[in-house]
DNA sequence: ATTTGATTTAAACAAATGATTAAATCAAAT
DNA sequence: ATTTGATTTAATCATTTGTTTAAATCAAAT
């Protein structure tokens, strides 16, 4: 009665994901998740010793998935600049289709404490000084190659943020947001190449 | 003694303002809007009955911001395309200068409720059918439009989202961040520009 | 000075919330 | 079958939260 395929360790982790992801820090509550596991609710203490440790581990892995999920890439010498921009548009696409609430949840939790996270984005290291930021210096010297990286993630992320918003107009059904991000995955590498000349 | 500029009522209206955009509305509690209006907590509900309607102004308030606020630029049928990014741009970078936590509180706020607000966005009549939108189906015939409209507006709007996360790493301050923005008030119609050809 | 209605105050309430507790149950070893 | 430690359960706790209540205070009219 226990070759059960995931622990109760590990159902409470997925339901924790589920749940914080979609409403947040403030607005889940413990008998939420228990809720989501269809477990007791005292279980999250006894695993996890409180709602803020267990946001801390479902908080980590997301940034990893939104941060150091770029760094390959973004380091990786052997690409061309317009390789890699083609390479990180098609991956980050596919992968924030997969976790659509991500950025918003990730974004808006980093709004309320951004000193907790501070160590584990690494901004610096694995983005500002990569390799990418060096190969778009050398192709547009008079301007801060910061630029070009926050106009290629908003044109990324930015439809996924604003999803619930186009959700408001009877003109945006699921199809026509899906056929919209994947036009995306071929435009955005276009007009990032324009804007490079 | 009652010879105050402001009266209760829009002392908490500003202190709502303040409080729930900073923190969201599960975040924020009553007696954090009673502490940053510096009165009693009874008088929220003395006031505005509850929370939650004192809620409803603030975000209608931050709705018109985001979204009314542009419906005049876009329809405006005397500007050509280039004058209105060119005018878009610059207006809606001021105006987000003055109220930088705005787009992320509102986006994650529809998010949490979007069928409240759908009558109050009204995206079809102001955007979605915006002269704007018509120049650029003119101007580029075999794209959708709401593709330059998305990178548009997130290339605007994105390094407001994301500036905590900038403020995790050392080189970047308030007068880099300003820096930055000023210097995309004159890029972004640029980028728009080529990405238009 | 008194009355009346409006506004403010501080305390209290009822429910919700994260966490704790102790007992029950399970599982493995002897 | 018993013991031991691990896991689960349901109840309880202590605190917090949005709201309500009743009294005090204010302000204007008489």
């Amino acid at each position: 009665m226990k070759a059960k395929s995931a622990s109760t360790e590990e159902k409470i982790k997925e339901a924790a994901r589920v749940v914080f992801t979609k409403k947040g820090y403030a607005a889940t509550k413990t008998r939420d998740i228990a809720e989501e596991a269809g477990l007791n609710l005292a279980l999250l203490n006894y695993y996890f010793r409180s709602k803020e440790k267990l946001f801390e581990i479902v908080m980590i892995e997301n940034l990893q998935k939104l941060f150091a999920f770029l760094a390959p890439t973004l380091n990786d010498t052997s690409l061309s600049l317009d390789k890699k921009i083609v390479t990180i548009s098609a991956n980050y696409i596919d992968m924030l289709f997969q976790n659509p609430d991500l950025p918003l949840f990730v974004l808006s939790e980093i709004r309320t404490r951004p000193e907790r996270f501070a160590g584990i984005i690494k901004l610096d290291t694995y983005v500002l000084q990569s390799h990418f930021m060096q190969q778009i210096r050398e192709k547009k010297k008079k301007i801060n190659p910061v630029q070009f990286l926050i106009s290629l993630m908003g044109m990324l992320i930015f439809p996924f943020l604003t999803r619930p918003v186009f959700q408001t107009s009877s003109a945006f059904d699921e199809a026509s947001f899906t056929q919209l991000i994947k036009e995306r995955k071929k435009l955005i590498p276009q007009w990032l190449k324009s804007m490079l000349e």
